[in-house]
DNA sequence: TGTTAGCACTCACAAGGGTAGAGTGCTAAT
DNA sequence: ATTAGCACTCTACCCTTGTGAGTGCTAACA
């Protein structure tokens, strides 16, 4: 059966509908409400022809009718229309960013509370990860006669620090020499190219200081292991309570119990980075194959710097969600990020 | 009237039966299951008596009693007993702790991870303050030529990073004696020291870098702001909806929306500290003074280092909360963090 | 042939009524 | 002082009924 241009009205309108009201919507509703020149008997015809397509069905019978699934695919594919985020909104989103430069995981926690505030819906982002990014300045500061302060910093400007205790005083000169001395062996290497090689030429080029290297060498493990933990941050989850599909407290908590588990959060985040061209990744109802999720959808963007994806940023709601808000947001947010850390890592490419 | 044995033992029953059920408790119930030696209408009788002491009350004619925010508080203040965890909580409390002893905020995170998890409560913990505390070092790093990195450490070994843009390059050897110059002045004195005469100092020395002064403080200054902002760290809040008193997604709303006004918790945690002994502020019911809490119990403890609190512990559940375990747990849970926190400050005054 | 009016039918939801069970308060007996 | 017994109350649950929204079908219409 073809898909008439009254049909792709008729199922916008029942999407448009269901997406503000979250009431199956009736053949009389859209006649009144949509005024399409058609009458109500006309539009109940047409309706039965999308629910034989799959496109809408009864939550029981004799109700109004809901998109399903794959309704919403058709709509997020073919029909949506871009909706531009209007200036204050994508000033506040620019702002949120720019405030909190200098620290990536207050930037990431606060994009992550704008985009819930905004959207209303959940917001899930992770963290750039550092791993395999370029060391660009390891120091060793003097703290006190039993600890001393590692400092990492990569060549984007993410800094890490790190607490090392010694049996000994170090004399703040020679922890100096021994800074330069890692500094030139591990500058300009990535973190996991730390293999025995390079520990043997650190242990050979300290010298007397040579039974520091272990030490040293956990300590900068340590640093680089938690910074290969893929941090997560999420956002807005009470505003789960607010939608009427959850009002159910059973169904929100499976949902938040779900949401939880930091593992099925990386598993939907990953997802996006399947996409190729830079765009979105949405997963509508049963499509992100979690029991406890089929009522929501997912829409996840990545970013990149410098060619290579470091996180995503995922948003959850019910399947009845704002799909083109949500993209906008999305896609505004990714740019912003992406400008940041560009900036970040270009201060050490000008001269 | 005089609270005679037999009350004190049936108040008892009747809370300790609704902490478990959250079921109003009839005098049957209690004849049947505590066994006493009286019949259910003696029990009637001296219900009766409770309940015109404001110990307890019928939450509708001809159903059972519940305690009152009185009886809760007799319970609190009188009759409960200690209750000793045992060794396993003892040890997850532990290694927690010490599996955190370098960073924290992780520290924090953990912490109140570790403690909803244990009780099934909401947990909120607020981070030591660093204001007011002595700084031991400050140090600028190259890190590229648009960028220097500000550290610092303060006495208790505590590490913040800011990065400071810079117009022009400045030579690693001069950081290193600008380094030098700041850490005489500021070194030993406290972050909100730093007044216009300090200045007046640093400038001063700083010959050719004069320049460089406000950026400078600017940076120390953003640095002290962002810590002395008490961070908060919150966890568990989602328990809330397993508790039958909270089955209405409109309570839970409120109860949410609450939580998340940071002021609220602030202030919520500011009250452990006017307790004088160390001991826990227990705030039952109405006496928290917040409309939406009313049928919630805070119980908060604060924790000190080198005789100053630093950051207090809170938890909330209903006021119907198993008290005895809430008040082991975090009485353990301020020791653990004390002894972290010693160790940490004390790593500077051995030899 | 597509559109519409009309009608019978279905279902969810709310309101009303009846019943069982748990619990109380009171009284009289022990 | 304690207890057994009884009348009473209130909630929770179930069942019934009525209403309104909405459908599908048929027959009439342009």
């Amino acid at each position: 059966m073809p898909l008439s241009d009254r049909k792709i009205k008729i199922l916008q309108a029942i999407i448009n509908d269901y997406i503000a009201t979250a009431e199956p919507v009736g053949s009389r509703t859209i006649a009144k409400k949509y005024d399409m020149g058609i009458s109500s008997a006309t539009i109940r015809n047409e309706m039965s022809d999308l629910e034989d397509m799959g496109l809408i069905y009864q939550p029981h019978a004799s109700s109004g009718r809901i998109p399903s699934d794959l309704g919403y695919r058709l709509y997020v594919d073919k029909l949506m229309q871009k909706k531009e985020l209007d200036e204050s909104e994508n000033q506040f989103l620019q702002s949120v960013v720019f405030q909190n430069i200098n620290h990536i995981d207050y930037l990431m926690e606060e994009t992550a509370k704008a985009i819930s505030f905004l959207t209303k819906y959940t917001t899930i982002i992770s963290e750039p990860v550092i791993n395999r990014t370029i060391l660009k300045q390891i120091r060793l500061l003097p703290l006190d006669d039993n600890s001393v302060l590692l400092v990492i910093a990569t060549e984007e400007n993410f800094i890490k620090n790190h607490i090392i205790h010694v049996s000994a005083p170090i004399p703040e000169e020679d922890l100096f020499v021994i800074s330069g001395i890692i500094n030139d062996i591990l500058q300009g290497h990535s973190v996991d190219e730390l293999d025995s090689e390079t520990i043997t030429e650190l242990e050979e080029k300290l010298g007397i200081y040579k039974d520091f290297v272990p030490s040293l060498i956990h300590a900068v493990d340590a640093t680089v292991k938690s910074a290969e933990k893929v941090q997560v941050h999420m956002s807005g989850t009470k505003n789960i309570l607010a939608f009427p599909e959850f009002s159910d407290v059973q169904k929100a908590k499976d949902i938040f119990q779900t949401l939880e588990e930091k593992d099925v959060l990386v598993t939907l985040l990953g997802k996006s980075e399947e996409e190729e061209d830079g765009g979105l990744k949405i997963m509508i109802g049963t499509e992100n194959n979690i029991q406890e999720m089929k009522d929501c959808s997912i829409i996840t963007a990545s970013y990149k710097m410098s060619e290579t994806t470091r996180g995503s940023i995922g948003i959850i709601g019910p399947t009845r969600m704002d799909y083109s808000q949500v993209v906008s947001v999305l896609n505004t947010m990714v740019k912003n990020i992406e400008n940041v850390l560009k900036s970040l890592s270009d201060n050490n490419k000008n001269p």
